[in-house]
DNA sequence: CGGAACTTTGACACGTCTCAAATGCCGTGG
DNA sequence: CCACGGCATTTGAGACGTGTCAAAGTTCCG
């Protein structure tokens, strides 16, 4: 729960990237003057699915996770924010309690950007307003294609999109493992299965050539045969 | 394929239901002289999906099914639209093509709301510009709980789901049964399992005494034990 | 009235989940 | 620095849910 220092934060990526970049120089100013940066460490929570929150989230440095709580407490994950992407904006636009909790994945650095900064910008700026209902449409069709992939593909077609997405969203190291620290727990939040059908079906991709592991690191061998699983041609 | 004649529409259900509350009259007048009208026969496709659209759709009567396709041409219905509802707009607003194919499930009356109105009043009305932020953020809160339930939930759990949704959707007729005329396919492309196991939870449920089954048409007896066993309670 | 589409039932195979136990890894505190 | 404890990972065995295929029955509509 810790939540670090807080700093003024003049001009970080959440001005630069994402949907800020329709913002006039004026409102870029306005808005550079009340952002407010927090350190999260990893394993902290910035807010829980129930809670009331006062603005939203822009990621600077780290990674965070978002998901919803089911059955037993067990956490489905649906979504990630890197660096320039924002969070909370849904529960602040509709004015309703978090739908979702977050949490960093790594130690990470935080943009809080209050709702009357948003609420404001979106009356000022057609421009932004529009840019926040594409961004929310381009989810909601993922969203869309997620439930169409989780009630037609088996897990093993359902863990190769996955780390398709994973390899395509955070990239790789240097030695091409795929630059995110997730526990086989976290994969099954994401595929929607249990832990050990994740192990299992990770050694038969591996086994398969497809894969390597070592440790949590996950690196892709063969990309196109990945695919080619993942749409369920085999 | 048909879609009969067309009329201007210039009072219609659009213009004082939904996300059009928030406009002035004179931007209402604006947008009722634009609307055209269409009837649809029952199987009639308004659009499908990959292809390119030039507005968006406001049900005025019937009802529609809204569906991605997956393997083997599975379609996966991911909303339905309702008088007042309105479709199309993620592409509209996105400037892509159709993510989904929309098909009318009765006779319809659906009017056709040109791209450039739509645009046209986010410019003028950010208020507008609000609500229809706030429709595709309750929608894609709707999607994420979805896809928790259809990761997390047995076939039974979510056809409980379904059919409670259904019956908060469209209500019932003088009989009790549900106001809707879906197939056992369409069913079962809403919770995402095979046709035969709608079938056989159907009548499981049946025999359990919480429905009544009559042709296509369903009865829910016990909503309160219905609603347990979609919340995984038992 | 006839044919096509939809529904129902049964048998069977397979994928996936659950539970249990062994092993490995890592950070904490002595 | 090492030993400990806890947590994550792995593997196995077995049960259960669900999907598939085939065939018969039913309903719907022209």
């Amino acid at each position: 729960m810790g939540e670090g220092n807080t700093y003024l934060c003049k001009a970080c990526a959440c001005s630069s990237v994402s949907v800020f970049k329709s913002l006039s120089n004026e409102e870029h100013e306005l808005l550079s003057s009340k952002l407010k940066c927090n350190f999260y460490k990893k394993g902290d929570i910035l807010y829980r699915e129930g809670s009331r929150i006062t603005g939203c989230y822009c990621v600077q440095k780290g990674v965070l996770k978002i998901y919803k709580t089911g059955i037993d407490e067990k956490p489905q994950i649906v979504a990630f924010a890197r660096p320039g992407d924002i969070t909370g904006y849904r529960s602040v636009l509709s004015n309703e309690v978090a739908c979702t909790t977050v949490e960093a994945l790594e130690d990470s650095e935080i943009c809080f950007i209050p709702s009357e900064i948003i609420f404001a910008l979106i009356k000022k700026n057609s421009d932004f307003a529009l840019s926040l209902i594409q961004l929310t449409c381009k989810e909601l069709n993922q969203a869309n294609s997620y439930i169409k992939d989780i009630a037609q593909k088996t897990v093993k077609e359902r863990l190769a999109e996955t780390l398709i997405m994973l390899y395509e969203t955070f990239n790789v190291d240097a030695e091409g493992y795929i630059t995110i620290n997730l526990t086989r727990e976290d994969l099954s939040s994401i595929v929607g299965t249990a832990t050990e059908s994740v192990i299992r079906i990770l050694s038969e991709l591996k086994s398969e050539g497809l894969l390597e592991l070592k440790g949590k690191k996950i690196k892709i061998l063969d990309l196109k045969k990945m695919k080619l699983i993942s749409d369920s041609i085999f």
